[in-house]
DNA sequence: AAGGCGGGGGT
DNA sequence: ACCCCAGCCTT
């Protein structure tokens, strides 16, 4: 199995120079590849709520920002459902770093990835402080935290239209399967050849005075074609605009391309939770430490481990005794890396948590709460309204 | 280089 | 079930 290291064309710098003579790709061949791209992308690019543009028919950096954001690790249909309301709430960049970051976490709620919500939150922050806005030049930007090299070309490219490179699991796919390129998806190797080609395309995206070609439209066309067309299951070839131009197409090689990463087991993680109510039918609740799984987020008190949560241990960390805690409910809920067997009690008897919170049900529904939580207190709601 | 970090939709 | 997703940060 090849594992990107091999090949002539595909081994990085050092040989690339040297190789400049028989390498298949041409300016020409790129030039054009770029152009029916991005001509493509004119007519077919989705019309999504943070390609508003305003004066100029540019885009706005803060709307831009919270989206990238948002999007990694997330499809745009998970974000459509968030940005929204998130943009509502904070409407600059300035509104956002002067919000309280249980705020900002609040509005991310069920988006997952929490760290990136702090982030962002942060990154406003410095952004403010720094610079009085959001900069422009991918070192600045990649300067700040939770913007890496994919965040801050995407950026600068498609807002301020400089010719900086994106690589992310969309553009990857689709320029491996350009080259027929049989990489492993996700490797250091395949990301780093993934880079150089798509530095040289975006260049060549730059040099092009096409109307409808420029590098924000390239590096976003790109990513479209990998959302829309070149998908990963089943790519749509017969329709893509780029069909002529594909080395995987062309050999009938698209399902094998890229090769499928290599996944780890989920691992499992047991968890105990109570519903307390108190006489004001308010519920208990703490907040995680950040940092770590749902970090920041607010849950009903309970404890968590490798292995199952006795009820004793429950009870201890409630202050109450085991025969006041009364099994109400059970499931497993999965996550990427997570298998999480979830116990739920009610108490008959309010116990104390330190650094608990009684909170309304009302309340609650303004406060940053995992998909997880949102299920465990689901399951009080619907366990009422059948008895 | 590897592991941690959510959640939901597509196949 | 297993795949993937407009990745980034820490160790």
């Amino acid at each position: 199995m090849p594992t990107g290291k091999t090949s002539n064309r595909s081994s990085k710098k050092s040989s690339r120079a040297s190789t400049k003579a028989d390498t298949v790709r041409d300016p020409a061949h790129d030039a054009r590849l770029v152009r029916d791209l991005c001509r493509w992308f004119e007519v077919s690019a989705r019309d999504l709520p943070w390609r508003k543009t305003g004066n100029a028919g540019k885009r706005d950096p803060y709307r831009s920002l919270v989206s990238e954001f948002m999007l990694q690790q997330t499809q745009v249909s998970r974000v459509l459902e968030k940005f929204g309301p998130f943009i509502e709430r904070f409407p600059t960049l300035s509104a956002l770093a002067s919000a309280d970051e249980d705020d900002v976490l609040a509005m991310w709620s069920g988006l997952g990835y929490y760290r990136r919500a702090r982030s962002l939150h942060h990154c406003a922050q410095e952004a403010s402080t720094r610079f009085g806005e959001l900069p422009v030049s991918v070192d600045d930007l990649v300067s700040l935290k939770g913007i890496g090299r994919y965040t801050a070309g995407a950026i600068a490219s498609i807002v301020h239209n400089e010719p900086a490179p994106i690589v992310d699991g969309n553009v990857e796919r689709v320029l491996l399967r350009i080259e027929g390129q049989p990489f492993r998806a996700g490797e250091p190797d395949t990301r780093d050849w993934c880079w150089d080609r798509a530095e040289e395309l975006v260049k060549q995206a730059a040099k092009s005075r096409a109307k409808s070609v420029s590098p924000a439209a390239f590096n976003e066309a790109l990513m479209e074609l990998g959302a829309l067309v070149c998908t990963p299951r089943s790519p749509s070839c017969l329709t893509c605009p780029l069909r002529t131009d594909c080395r995987a197409c062309q050999t009938g090689q698209q399902h094998e391309i890229p090769a499928p990463k290599a996944r780890q087991a989920r691992k499992p993680l047991y968890m105990a939770c109570a519903i307390v109510e108190n006489k004001k039918s308010q519920l208990l609740i703490s907040q995680r430490p950040k940092g770590g799984l749902w970090g920041g987020l607010w849950e009903v008190p309970g404890l968590e481990s490798d292995s199952p949560v006795p009820i004793e241990a429950l009870a201890a960390r409630l202050g109450v005794a085991t025969k006041d805690l009364i099994r109400h409910n059970e499931f497993v809920f999965e996550t990427t890396h997570r298998s999480v067997k979830v116990e739920v009690y009610r108490a008959t008897r309010a116990g104390s948590v330190t650094g608990g919170r009684w909170v309304t049900r009302n309340e609650l529904e303004t406060l940053a709460l995992g998909s997880l939580q949102s299920r465990v207190i689901a399951s009080l709601t619907a366990r009422k309204e059948s008895l």
